[in-house]
DNA sequence: AACAAATGATACCATATTAGTATCATTTGT
DNA sequence: ACAAATGATACTAATATGGTATCATTTGTT
């Protein structure tokens, strides 16, 4: 039940490695190094990544990976719904069916609210503010 | 990534249909009857509920469930750390070592603060609440 | 005393999700 | 031309989850 999967998780260590050395291309293989991530693993995250302009890639030797943006502009919520699809802390039991239950849905309400409130805080936590190493 | 699995679910609507007969014992085939739960199912939440004390059962021809505690003092949080073992939205990923990275910890530490509110919002959505129909 | 109807305990299976691996194609600087 | 980088994609293995099946025990009723 966590609220963030591998993925997001090692997205997020990639990025404020990558928020700390902003200045040139960084390839996969700095990154494995440092975060000790598997590497054809970290590789599908990075394309993803790529694909969905968190960051841009080169390709060709010397090629690697830039922030597209800064990080402070880079949100974990975001992360969330690129790698996890957002964050649904009720998914209806009775998918096809409208519930049959009026207490199912007494329920359902509630912990709409409480994903409201996830929602908003995941929203606020930066990049930057997760790579901050004294700050 | 749902809050509430399946388990917690179900016993949440059988209590609830439990809370509105509570007069006399309920017996396993009525509440599949009502609920549409498959039965061997249902038995095994049932039985749960009884081992830690939510129901009481009584065996025996015309035996049954009957609720321990009043509906408005039984809690969803109660469910959730019954079937779930409570609310864990960051399990840390470096089950064994400690975390090698300080951004992760940052993070954790972050998701902490939100678990903990989830928790406190489940621990005041009761089955009364639920319950009710007209209200 | 026998039987039926209820729960108790427990072992099992099937499926979906998740984590992780492997492979080959493409691009590009030197 | 070659080496070093990313792109795309298919596959495998482990784990979690949802659900089923079976047999034992208890107890009210006749």
């Amino acid at each position: 039940m966590s609220l963030i999967n591998r993925d997001t998780d090692y997205a997020i260590r990639a990025l404020c490695f990558m928020a700390k050395n902003k200045k040139k291309f960084i390839s996969a293989k700095e990154l494995v190094r440092d975060l000790k991530i598997p590497r054809p693993f970290l590789r599908k995250i990075l394309q993803t990544l790529n694909k969905r302009r968190v960051l841009r890639s080169y390709k060709g030797k010397s090629g690697g990976f830039v922030l597209v943006q800064p990080p402070k502009k880079i949100f974990v919520m975001d992360l969330v719904r690129i790698f996890q699809g957002g964050v649904k802390l009720r998914e209806c039991i009775f998918k096809k069916k409208p519930c049959p239950n009026i207490r199912t849905c007494l329920l359902s309400r509630k912990l709409k609210e409480i994903e409201g409130k996830v929602i908003s805080q995941l929203e606020v936590i930066s990049i930057a503010s997760l790579a901050g190493e004294i700050k």
